[in-house]
DNA sequence: GATGACCTGTGA
DNA sequence: TCACAGGTCATC
């Protein structure tokens, strides 16, 4: 996804086209898509007869609420895996991923009494399909955050800043590309110990992260950063024209520029 | 903490 | 054929 705007995008989608109707069929072809336990069974015997009452969201997992006594669906979109309803798909065309409408790649769908459909499309297959998540494992959302809860994340940990505020159990929601522009618009290193940061700093971070994602979210996703564009190899700081630096920061590509990013 | 594993498609 | 991809998990 699929980070935490993708996400939202796909949950504003479900809330308006998914909710409360009433669930006739499920098609859980792909039984390795289903993890935590779920099987094929479990999710027929659980959800026939059933309606979404409510579409949440925390960081980039999604968790729709089923009427009565139902479970908590919870829909993970990995790295290239889309909500698709009836016949509309979530979001702007992935970077990094087919966007083609293949058979083969629906792990999971849901039919409606109606005839429409939700499911999920996704060919790398690394996303998932959980009854009754436990939502506590994840930090607090990214695009909720507060001073206070980035204060906490960030200095309680010597990893690379950029490992950090990606440490899903830490702040959810920011992915590869977030994280890089959110640290390049906010001029510091991904490579620095996250506890290094001065409480300057972190404000600045704390305050870059929340305008970076209204700005994206504005734009149309995580892939419409300024640092976009210059994200290959032999790119150039949009900002000031230096020769970005790219290597690997918390096991992830990451670009980042050696002059105004220290 | 860094690394490799998971899985599959795409483009050089 | 290879490197690489907006994510997470277990393991050294």
């Amino acid at each position: 996804m699929p980070e935490i705007l993708e996400a939202e995008t796909a949950r504003l989608l479900i809330e308006k086209r998914a909710l409360n109707r009433e669930i006739i069929s499920v098609d859980a072809r792909d039984a390795w898509y289903l993890k935590q336990g779920l099987t094929p069974r479990a999710a027929r015997a659980a959800l026939p007869g059933r309606k979404f009452v409510a579409a949440r969201r925390r960081g980039k997992q999604l968790f729709l609420d089923t009427d009565g006594d139902g479970p908590v669906v919870g829909f993970h979109l990995g790295m290239s895996g889309r909500v698709v309803i009836d016949d509309a798909a979530a979001g702007d065309p992935l970077l990094y991923a087919s966007n083609r409408d293949v058979k083969d790649w629906y792990r999971f769908s849901l039919g409606f009494a109606d005839g429409g459909q939700i499911a999920l499309r996704d060919p790398r297959r690394l996303g998932a399909v959980v009854f009754d998540a436990d939502e506590d494992r994840l930090g607090p959302d990214a695009l909720e955050l507060t001073r206070d809860q980035l204060r906490t994340a960030v200095a309680t940990s010597r990893a690379p800043l950029k490992a950090v505020i990606m440490d899903q159990h830490r702040i959810a929601g920011l992915g590869n590309l977030l994280a890089d522009e959110a640290l390049w618009r906010s001029d510091l290193d991904p490579a620095r110990s996250a506890n290094s940061l001065t409480a300057t700093e972190q404000a600045r971070l704390h305050r870059t992260i929340r305008t970076t994602l209204r700005t994206l979210g504005r734009r149309g996703g995580s892939h419409t950063g300024d640092l976009m564009v210059a994200r290959v190899p032999g790119g150039m700081c949009p900002r000031d024209g230096a020769p970005l630096r790219r290597r690997t920061v918390g096991g992830r590509t990451t670009y980042s520029c050696p002059v105004h990013q220290v």
